[in-house]
DNA sequence: GGGCCTCAAGTTTTT
DNA sequence: CTTGAGGCCC
């Protein structure tokens, strides 16, 4: 029985199936699960097409979650059910008529890098001071304009009169023409373009409508303007609506989400049914206790309180420390101790305000030897030679799309300058015809000279990408990029072989998700299916929880998911709360914001939370000393203790007034291994003072071992890191020997199988091999890439 | 046309 | 302090 198992409240939500139902979610209260659930119910008790269920989720991954939940408490017509994050939605349903609104169906879509070039160019186009007028600035006023629904038009009439507004929202229109020249969109055009196909086509939203008879939002205190409209449009026939929330893991703002649409709903939708899920099964009593008390500083929110049955567990930590360095350091030794107690790394978190904070930890898991995965930071289809193959899979897919095509016209260098690259540029606006399309027309271009000759070795090559693109492999596609393009050759006269190693790992990483998504799609499988796979995914889709190692990742990143033990470092003031929030007197929600970012972060615990800070910090080259953050203060000291770990690493300074040590006494985490020989901690001044000349000595030599406080990038050039396939940072592996070859030689590849070494040379940089596969054909490698291992027969 | 150097700005958070 | 972009020189 399907309401097995639930909670009074889950089951309410579940049985509640017609007209609006609000539902209040807090976290840890299983609302995954009411959600699986209520669908599955839908199908199995009111006889509803799976078809006819639409669920929208923030992220790939908990749409992919969701799914396999629903289909696991299916017999069958799981699959059958909708369920995808708004971005993909929309898209799925622009392809189809991409033509009512003036698009291709093979229209692209612009991440924020290629919004910035865009935005670049239409800055030069309109002479627009790049000094008064930034594009990160003109970006996000435009952004949010369109999350707000404001075209163009409405911004212009908004800004008669208003100089600088009239320019800004002539850069709008400018670089919207641009997007529709070049067949591409932006994240918030697929939001933006579906609402206005349902309102210009009537037929196509009904179609829809009908369709779409039943529809759950997820994670709906997150939705922005247009999201709560296309909702809103496709709910309005059948009004089976159920939103499923918790105000207070709004912290999305700056995002254009709206806090008003979870707050309002009631309003928004009369007569809807509101239901709580108080009850927590995640966390142990303390840290729930820790949560209710900072969240309930928050003015504007829907007044509840979680409970839980769990038990009450440990109390909460606070660890100061001197430097963010120390605190990277006790962070380690605290998650390698929990390893020690039989605890999974997988199972725990480093929790941080901001990405540029995982440096220093990262740093200590390397040399420390702490297996770790960094989720966030720079995308992985935002690293240069990703982006750059990508770029050219998108021209052949879609020759309008000149930003892709500009960007690899001469990458890898083709002899092609910046000189031709605008007089093509320029005869392609004066004639209004794609860039590429001039490329194809150059000797019509007046003044190329022999430049012209050089641009055909780009055109033919992506004509025959387009042609050959019928008949293969979206990854073999990509190999053929890398041959035909000339990459393989850069990459192997590269002069930084750690760098040109790494960027060769990407690119076969890149492949790898390529026959993933073949693997997955099918007889489905398109360039243009993969391409926007790509476009749409996030860093924490694919976290995968299998893996032994500790997480680090932003708060943000947290979001949804739970750890048996989080740290939440860097708690100080200016740091979480940021500045911003803290100064903008003006507007105190951007502090409740951070408050509930703060929330997210303790509510991620389910059995042991520690938060970490340091007295100071260098930020941007400089120093900067801050107190413990105020959300501190606002849990209560029978959950956390505070601990003082300045001494361990530093000399005591006269500052120590300033901060609070509530015990002198011994803790759990004392027992540091590197320390814990030199007594106990809790002496006598004169112990001190002793034990800080031995310790200012050991910390410098410690300081001046191999790898240590170098730079993140010289520790890279070094050898000592090496990147991870999926993050690109650094994880530590021994150093390899290449393994001595010779023709003839039987050898075993890890992707191609085994084969024959036919050739070997030496290159300037290393030394090629040519091998002969059983299966793979001939291949042409270089050794250190290669890791060719030989094989006795 | 390419490479090197200098200068500037940036740090919230991401589909 | 780091990274990126633009300018200058070869």
């Amino acid at each position: 029985m399907i309401l097995d198992g639930l909670n009074p409240m889950q089951q309410e939500v579940v049985r509640t199936t017609d007209g609006p139902v609000l539902v209040l979610a807090g976290a840890g209260s299983g609302k995954t699960r009411a959600l699986t659930h209520r669908i599955a119910y839908l199908i199995e008790e009111k006889g509803v097409k799976p078809w006819n269920i639409l669920a929208i989720t923030f992220t790939n991954k908990a749409a992919g979650e969701m799914k396999e939940r629903v289909q696991a408490l299916l017999p069958y017509g799981g699959d059958q059910v909708w369920v995808a994050t708004f971005h993909a939605t929309c898209v799925r349903i622009l392809r189809r008529y991409a033509d009512r609104i003036g698009y291709e169906s093979g229209f692209t879509i612009y991440d924020t890098d290629d919004a910035k070039t865009l935005m670049r160019q239409v800055m030069k186009r309109l002479e627009l001071d790049p000094k008064m007028y930034r594009e990160r600035t003109l970006l996000s006023v435009i952004s949010d304009a369109k999350n707000k629904m404001i075209t163009p038009d409405d911004m212009a009439q908004d800004a008669a009169g208003k100089y600088r507004e009239m320019r800004i929202a002539e850069a709008y229109a400018e670089y919207q023409a641009q997007l529709k020249k070049n067949n591409a969109m932006d994240f918030d055009d697929l939001l933006c373009n579906a609402v206005e196909l349902f309102e210009r086509e009537p037929d196509v939203l009904r179609e829809y409508q009908e369709r779409f008879r039943y529809i759950m939002v997820d994670e709906y205190q997150d939705t922005n303007g247009v999201q709560f409209r296309f909702v809103e449009l496709l709910s309005r026939a059948h009004r089976n609506i159920c939103v499923v929330g918790d105000d207070d893991q709004s912290i999305y703002k700056f995002r254009g989400a709206d806090i008003r649409n979870i707050l309002d709903f009631e309003e928004t939708f009369p007569g809807a049914h509101v239901v709580r899920l108080e009850q927590n099964y995640r966390s142990t009593k303390t840290i729930l206790d820790a949560a209710n008390q900072v969240i309930s500083n928050n003015e504007d929110r829907k007044d509840k309180s979680l409970w839980t049955e769990n038990p009450e567990g440990d109390r909460i930590e606070l660890l100061t420390f001197d430097t963010a360095y120390d605190e990277a350091d006790g962070i380690v030794r605290i998650m390698e101790q929990a390893r020690l107690r039989g605890m999974r790394l997988g199972d725990c978190a480093v929790l941080y305000r901001t990405n540029a904070q995982s440096r220093a930890i990262e740093e200590k898991c390397v040399t420390r030897g702490l297996p770790y995965r960094l989720v966030g930071g720079v995308n992985f289809y935002q690293r240069k030679e990703i982006k750059d193959i990508l770029s050219y899979l998108r021209t052949v897919e879609n020759g309008q799309d000149d930003v892709s095509a500009m960007r690899v016209l001469n990458v890898p260098k083709r002899g092609i300058g910046a000189t031709t690259q605008a007089r093509v540029a320029m005869f392609a606006q004066d004639n209004d015809i794609s860039f590429f399309d001039a490329l194809l027309d150059a000797e019509a271009i007046p003044g190329l000279g022999k430049a012209a000759g050089k641009l055909s070795a780009f055109t033919d090559l992506i004509l025959s990408l387009r042609r050959q693109a019928q008949t293969l492999s979206v990854a073999e596609l990509i190999d053929r990029v890398v041959e035909e393009a000339g990459y393989e050759r850069e990459i192997a006269e590269s002069s930084d072989e750690t760098e040109a190693q790494a960027r060769e790992e990407n690119i076969e990483e890149l492949k790898a998700k390529a026959e993933e998504y073949a693997l997955q799609a099918g007889e489905e499988a398109t360039l243009r299916g993969f391409l926007e796979d790509v476009a749409l995914v996030a860093d924490v889709d694919s976290l995968d929880e299998s893996e032994d190692r500790l997480t680090l990742m932003t708060l943000h990143s947290a979001k949804g998911l739970e750890f048996d033990k989080v740290i939440m470092a860097g708690m100080e003031d200016g740091l979480f709360p940021g500045y911003m929030a803290i100064n903008d007197v003006e507007h105190p929600e951007e502090l409740e914001e951070e408050r509930r970012l703060a929330y997210v972060g303790i509510t991620r615990a389910k059995k042991e939370l520690t938060f970490t800070c340091a007295r100071q910090r260098m930020v941007n080259g400089e120093t900067r000393y801050a107190n413990e953050s105020r959300f501190l203060d606002e849990i209560s000291p029978t959950v956390l203790k505070r601990t003082d770990k300045t001494d361990l690493y530093r000399p005591r300074t006269e500052k120590r007034d300033l901060y609070r040590s509530e015990e002198c006494g011994r803790s759990r985490w004392d027992d540091y291994a590197d320390y814990g020989r030199r007594g106990s901690f809790g002496g006598g001044p004169e112990r001190d003072r002793e034990r800080d000349r031995d310790r200012r000595d050991s910390f410098q030599d410690g300081r001046s071992g191999p790898g240590f406080g170098r730079s993140v990038s010289s520790l890279k050039s070094s050898g000592l890191f090496d990147k991870h396939p999926k993050t690109g940072y650094g994880m530590k592996k021994p150093e390899q020997k290449p393994v001595e070859l010779h023709c003839g030689d039987r050898v075993s590849h890890a992707k191609f199988g085994i084969g024959t070494v036919r050739e070997i040379e030496d290159g300037p940089r290393d030394t090629e091999v040519t091998v002969e596969f059983d299966t793979a054909g001939v291949r042409k490698m270089y050794a250190s890439f290669a890791k060719l291992k030989k094989v006795e027969e």
